[in-house]
DNA sequence: CGTACATTGCACATGGTTGTGCAACTGCAC
DNA sequence: GTGCAGTTGCACAACCATGTGCAATGTACG
């Protein structure tokens, strides 16, 4: 037997680890990428990922399973022997952001895909009313936040999908979940809870 | 020609309809669901379906554009003629959440990517150790919130993809990002925005 | 140099999906 | 019943990606 069988040359390691770097980059810009696609932008032949990778599967595994390790990791590293809460969520925040500038890609990757693809992008109409309407907050100081409006409203999109897959998975009531939505998002605002509460149960009785 | 072409009868109609309620939740089952599938579900043959969408992604395009109408005109209404922007959110997110409900599916169909599937699966035991926290910090009353910890911890998990895309976008500047993700998940969990930035500048300066 | 391993460049089988063509069938309406 | 639109059931071509086999080539290292 000569062929490769997860070997471990220098040249050998080296390839692998630029077929991982590659293989995360390329597969962001397009979820689907096929195998041959990754393994050209590596400057390499198809034959040779599979000598690293016995499919394509296990590639992407192999990509996942980094990222989530460290990010366990950093996770882990932030919360350890702090016992205020809140301090520990945003050590741990913090942590996992700094490692997860690296795999930022990766996570992103997650919402790159063809179909959430064309919907974001048929939203984008809807966000933009989004981004003027916290901008007028912002500016009138009904809202407060650390982010631009153009941020916040992403971060106001990802709650919505957030709290629909909450319902989806059972962990909240489908009767109690638009009203939670509201408080949560304007709670994001800046927003305060107490006020947040009060002006969705006015609305929505 | 007697072949269908775009006809409009009433068992056509019908037809299409149930193709296209059938699709959603196939789809939702599984994003990569073939033509084939989804037309058995919908009690039809695959040749069928061809002859009321040409082409499979005309199909989808069909199902994501219906849904981004109903929600563009109901977050447009929820929003009109109100001048407080913070009744205009809470207004249009109520009202979103409202149809929402049909397309609920196919949102949640964007986060069930196959390799979204491997990503959420493998960050289980992180996002449990995050429940955790957050159900000491609600007990001690530390945090506030309208959501059980389950599905707060989903907001939590999803504020991080958003601020992550936001970098991605170049509409957050990446320097700053890691301090914004600590200070917006805080806030969203019901910490006092003042609070909030003050511990967040303390922990990273 | 020569050995050992990695890599290359084909070729090939396989499987699945898409989109189309066409003849036969079904049901509803006039 | 006659007719027409929709539907069905095949059959088919084309494509594309995956995974594997094998001989030839390249390259590091003693």
């Amino acid at each position: 037997m000569s062929a490769m069988t997860t070997g471990n040359t220098s040249r050998a390691d080296a390839n692998r680890r630029r077929i991982l770097d590659v293989a995360l980059a390329e597969l962001l810009r397009d979820p689907d990428a096929s195998m041959d696609q990754i393994a050209r932008a590596a400057g390499v032949v198809r034959r040779t990922v599979y000598g690293h990778f016995p499919s394509r599967e296990a590639l992407i595994s192999t990509l996942v399973d980094d990222a989530v390790h460290a990010l366990a990791a950093a996770h882990a590293a932030g919360r350890e022997g702090v016992e205020d809460p809140a301090e520990a969520v945003a050590r741990s925040v913090l942590a996992v952001w700094h490692i997860a500038d690296r795999y930022r890609l990766l996570v992103a990757l997650a919402q790159r895909t063809v179909t959430m693809q064309g919907i974001r992008e048929r939203l984008a109409p809807v966000r933009k009313s989004s981004v003027e309407l916290l901008q007028r907050g912002l500016d009138k100081g009904v809202f407060s936040s650390a982010l631009p409006a153009p941020a916040l409203a992403y971060v106001h999109e990802q709650i919505m999908f957030a709290l629909m897959e909450a319902v989806n998975d059972g962990l909240l009531p489908p009767s109690e979940a638009g009203r939670s939505a509201a408080v949560t998002v304007l709670t994001a605002t800046g927003v305060p809870a107490s006020l947040a509460g009060a002006l969705v149960t006015r609305l929505d009785d």
